[in-house]
DNA sequence: TTACCGCATTAAGAGTCCGTTAAGGGAACT
DNA sequence: AGTTCCCTTAACGGACTCTTAATGCGGTAA
């Protein structure tokens, strides 16, 4: 897990640096907001840390043109500012994060590690309703009832399980589970929704994969 | 965006359920631990508030129980717990973000938006008046009332609600639903606005779509 | 007033979109 | 080579949305 610490206060940068590296992090640290913002574009970092007070571009600054190119690394805002406004300011500059110096070591390592978490994709399974497909093995399972999923089945539920009860286009599905060169067409979808429809029914599912006509397909949990 | 909101004090509980579905979300409220964590297991929602303090099962354990079911949605935690290890036993437990109380609703707010950008897909919805149209299920809600919308009755309502109180004429619609080189006519129009104007009522919005004779519609707000 | 034009509303028909099943072909494994 | 599974393709039946058309009302102009 490779952090870029953005810190112009070099003795908490370097007290910061030694904590985390003995933490088991590959840290580097800059010192000025300028080549933060330079270095965090690299795309190479799972974690920023950002300090709000610097001189040249401040954190709030560096968040903002991070988050313009699109980067989505997430960001932990640094800052002696305790006050209200700072804080929003912070948020809405696209920090994910912000923690009030002086800051106990402890709370600084479980918000990083609540922000890796959430980076490092620990999503192994989705879900719906009742009911739960196992992306590492393809097995749709509910309760104590499961069945395997073919590689095409499976990237349909996946899609419509992320979409929840969001409408997933055919297109969309066409273009993400055939590829948009792919010369398929709008019955394979049909076919593979009706593939998918049996096979919930037979794990005795409470989801449903509704039709929206002309406009694509949505999963509705039929309890309550 | 569907918020559940987990909070056993129904005063609290139910100011912040106006304070949001006014900012747009769709939330639901439950007041004890046991009835959340069942809800939000369902996978349905886009954020979970989480009280620490509640009967029966606290925040906390409810947190874990998300987790360890492998829900990956963000989780935000109010407390009146100050302590900076109760801080960290929330972000351990499984929380994204954890706010103390009393908080102001704008860094609430900012702190809602941070967490949804970061979830990606931010499905926005057009509103006027009570009523909102939700873009990424077709769904036309007011209040607790909503009803679904079929395609040509969605495209109708999106470019009303866009144009809102500005009038959008006749051809306009045409073209824009029907499309420039279709053979469309005018009653084409005319029965979808009736279309609408029932299941607007049918609602209970207060929304009415007006005519300008000869020019077009535009909606108009009947509250008083 | 009277005739006319534009719009509202309803109902029914038509056509499109979708569900489902089954058969055939191809790849991987035995 | 045989078998099995998966994906594709096609055909048919059905349901729902969209279109069409008829009727009536109200405003507007001659």
């Amino acid at each position: 897990m490779k952090i870029l610490l953005i810190e112009d206060e070099k003795l908490l940068a370097n007290s910061l640096k030694t904590l985390l590296t003995a933490k088991g992090f590959q840290v580097e640290a800059v010192y000025d907001g300028e080549t933060g913002a330079d270095y965090a574009e690299l795309g190479i970092y799972d974690l920023l840390i950002l300090d709000v007070m610097m001189p040249g571009l401040n954190g709030y600054e560096v968040a903002r043109r991070v988050r313009a190119k699109r980067c989505a690394v997430p960001i932990l805002m640094l800052t002696a500012k305790s006050d209200l406004l700072d804080r929003i300011e912070g948020l809405n500059a696209g920090a994910d994060y912000y923690l009030t110096k002086p800051f106990d070591t402890r709370e600084l390592l479980a918000c990083i590690n609540a922000l890796l978490r959430r980076q490092g994709g620990q999503v192994d399974t989705l879900r719906f309703g009742n009911t739960e497909l196992d992306l590492g093995t393809s097995v749709l399972r509910c309760g104590a009832n499961s069945i395997r999923l073919s590689a095409r089945e499976f990237d349909v539920m996946r899609a419509l399980l992320q979409a929840g009860d969001r409408i997933t286009s055919k297109e969309a599905l066409l273009a993400r589970v055939w590829g948009y060169d792919s010369n398929a067409v709008d019955n394979h979808v049909e076919v593979y929704i009706a593939f998918l429809r049996r096979k919930l029914i037979s794990i005795g599912s409470d989801v449903t994969i509704e039709t929206q006509r002309r406009m694509g397909y949505y999963l509705e949990c039929k309890k309550t």
